[in-house]
DNA sequence: GTCTGTCCGATGGTATACCAACATACCATC
DNA sequence: GATGGTATGTTGGTATACCATCGGACAGAC
């Protein structure tokens, strides 16, 4: 029996339950601004659109209530969060203290692996297309979190990350950038590549420094 | 009308939903240490114990899941979440950074009522006994995020602490420090008193890495 | 005795129905 | 036009039912 390939015969269940499902798209759908922040989420109505009870509904907004992707105003119920210039200013101060340690942390650990990791996910953003971008930037940085051992910085970003989403899509396709993104992100792995943690702290720090001037302009120009 | 106290005759509800309560009295009892880490909680058990209906229970969990003091493993329901080192150094790593950032950001912008208010919970912290010491401590804390203007990272921080309750307990009780707890406290005070934002920062770090020591000295010891 | 298959109870996941409290909008009356 | 009542919509909360899964107990076959 060892001989033989147990991942070969393995039944997998999507061991998905319909309340991840729910939360995954709900999530996704505010963070692609389907919903505008201000918009009501009245239960019955997300049971329609998601197609699940309202059980599954109200346990998917407590979620994303302690996410901060949504408040819940008294006798009024769940609103999609609103996001101002403060606000955002703050998330991006609190990620370039937490990127930057976790870069300088992985430089300081990185090995051939890391270093190829980061160049897949570098290439991805260069050639990937529109949504693809999003999905690779933020594999680079699980891998430089992961790398750095800093997983609860990790979860901490990446709820951050939720709350500005709207904005990282703004920054993500500015075409006029000083440095255009991907050649900020190739700094970032060329100074891991160097296992030099001061620069890389640098550099995430300079990235951060322009994608909130971005941030402030596409805020405020709303 | 108009020169009618309004607040004199206003009747206040408590706007308190029973969700909030069953959240609040669930998440001290976690943190108290009244459900160590590995209890399973069983839904239909909670029902008893806090009087509320199965939904309630469902919907309070969800949040303590994604507050990481609950993990729901697939099959088998929701866990209290267990703390070994590697997560609990992750914290203190990330809370030294944060406070000591909003305790610098203070320092630049403190004014007198900031003092004051910094100095009354320092008179809780010293006279005030067992569990008085713990909210003085959340508090003289809280008015420093507050005056930095961090109100996303006191967020964080509140949550963090959260996770790492059972340890705080511990280390403010701990009697052998080099430096007495409230005499840390003082200096960071002091710091900030004196607008001082390098040597607040140099406070709240040496505060929060002896913190860390005692911290995994009682883990280990475990 | 050991292995195998089956059954049952406990538990979580999902869905539905129902009621109460509250807020808003609307409408009739004066 | 202002007042008061009413209708409606929405959330909070509860109870209940059904299903899938898991673990252990039990009985039968080798």
């Amino acid at each position: 029996m060892e001989h033989m390939a147990p991942d070969e015969l393995r039944i997998d269940r999507p061991p998905q339950t319909l309340r991840v499902i729910a939360l995954d798209r709900l999530r996704a759908a505010i963070i692609a601004g389907r919903f505008p922040g201000g918009t009501r989420l009245v239960e019955r109505t997300l049971c329609d659109q998601l197609g699940v009870s309202r059980s599954v509904v109200r346990e998917v907004i407590r979620v994303l209530e302690t996410e901060g992707l949504v408040e819940t105003l008294p006798n009024r119920g769940p609103v999609v969060a609103r996001l101002d210039w403060a606000q955002a200013r703050q998330v991006y101060e609190i990620r370039r203290q937490l990127e930057g340690n976790a870069a300088e942390a992985c430089a300081q650990r990185a090995d051939a692996p890391v270093d190829a990791a980061l160049a897949e996910a570098l290439a991805s953003i260069r050639d990937g297309g529109e949504d693809r971008v999003f999905a690779a930037t933020t594999r680079f940085y699980e891998v430089i979190f992961t790398a750095a051992g800093h997983h609860i910085a990790w979860e901490i970003v990446q709820r951050l990350n939720g709350r500005i989403s709207r904005l990282r899509a703004l920054t993500l396709a500015a075409q006029d950038r000083a440095v255009p993104g991907p050649e900020r992100m190739a700094r970032i792995a060329a100074a891991i590549a160097a296992r030099d943690g001061a620069a890389a702290r640098r550099a995430v720090e300079e990235h951060l420094t322009e994608a909130a001037m971005l941030a402030q302009r596409a805020l405020e120009g709303e």
